[in-house]
DNA sequence: ACATTAGCCTAATAACATTAGTTATTGATT
DNA sequence: AATCAATAACTAATGTTATTAGGCTAATGT
């Protein structure tokens, strides 16, 4: 009985690249074991169950997303900083769609608030400081952001745009001016509701 | 042998009760089985596996979308076609979660082309004739609105919004309010890129 | 050198999906 | 009314994955 020397930090990079490789759904215990010559309840010593494997992705890819993030806002602003911040939560999902799938797994509360999720969400709320809103309206900005862009990365992924006629990518562009002109203008906004 | 009747219809609404009262992940034949007073393998007569169940219960989650959708722009334009075609689709992710989750079942692009996702994007176009905006320019709005409405379901229900302070459906109002303003004021936008 | 810890093992069980081959109900035909 | 063919539902068997219990052995420290 060889020792491999096993890790939760090493288990979770491998699942991660496994994810990444041939997607979240075909994460298994039974995989990562194979993969780490090892046998499957070995495993047990070092992840309570798939569902602390699964997690562990998902934290790791958050993380990922939110470092990435942080490096793309830096020492940008305005416009600028949105189309970084943006672009890459976009990239990251076309490059790394088992990573990007990971991320969508579901946390319990107190562990999404200790996440990249809440990094994340920070970033993008700093980042709407070069916009001229008023504390809650930023709430309400950073929220439209964070929805956009989780919903057309899962879109496009899907293929929901590939059959109609202009280029996602294209969309993708118009959208973010449009959002950008919004966020300049949102002051001026009639609240009639 | 007492003969039950099964059919593939029958199974696949039953499965979306389930999907619905339990979560689509708790969906399975097993499950189905039982609720029949069945065996599990004689589902197979009328379903080729799990995978033909799960997209069942995806496209009908899709048509029930995309009627209520249908029915709530009816007879309305402008901004009122807007809040009742989005109310309608966040509404149906709060009630119904577990057949939310479902219409994210992945489809082949065959499938998807003839499902109700294509009848709601259809509405969703057509809805935003009642702004003044380019055939282009129209889609990248649909677009936008579709991402963003799914973003904001899927960040809602997972708990993203519910731990940082304004509540959530004050932002989807500020959020739908400034997508309003965003779509009468595209045609004004600067293409800088 | 030896005892303890801890890493990895084998064995066993359970839930779910799936296929092959069998029985029996149903509705059509004599 | 009796029979037959089609087919609905069944039994049995197999594979995959996850999980727990308990055993052996390599690493570690006194």
């Amino acid at each position: 009985m060889p020792r491999v020397g096993l890790t939760k930090d090493k288990i979770i990079q491998e699942a991660a690249k496994l994810a990444d490789a041939k997607g979240f759904d075909s994460l298994t215990l039974t995989a990562i074991a194979l993969l780490f010559g090892v046998r499957l309840p070995s495993l047990y010593g070092h992840v309570a169950n798939v569902h602390e494997l699964k997690k562990g992705v998902a934290l790791l890819a958050l993380e990922r997303l939110a470092e990435r993030s942080e490096e793309a806002v830096a020492g940008r602003a305005g416009k600028d900083a949105l189309v970084a911040l943006v672009d890459t939560h976009r990239d990251f999902a076309q490059e790394h769609p088992g990573l990007f799938h990971a991320s969508r797994y579901p946390l319990d509360g107190e562990t999404a608030q200790r996440s990249g999720g809440a990094r994340l969400a920070r970033v993008n709320h700093a980042m709407l400081r070069g916009y001229d809103l008023g504390d809650a309206d930023r709430v309400h900005a950073t929220r439209l952001i964070a929805a956009f862009v989780l919903g057309f990365s899962l879109l496009e992924l899907a293929g929901s745009f590939s059959h109609s006629a202009p280029d996602a990518a294209l969309s993708w562009k118009r959208d973010v001016d449009g959002l950008d002109a919004l966020l300049q203008n949102w002051a001026k906004q009639k609240n009639d509701t």
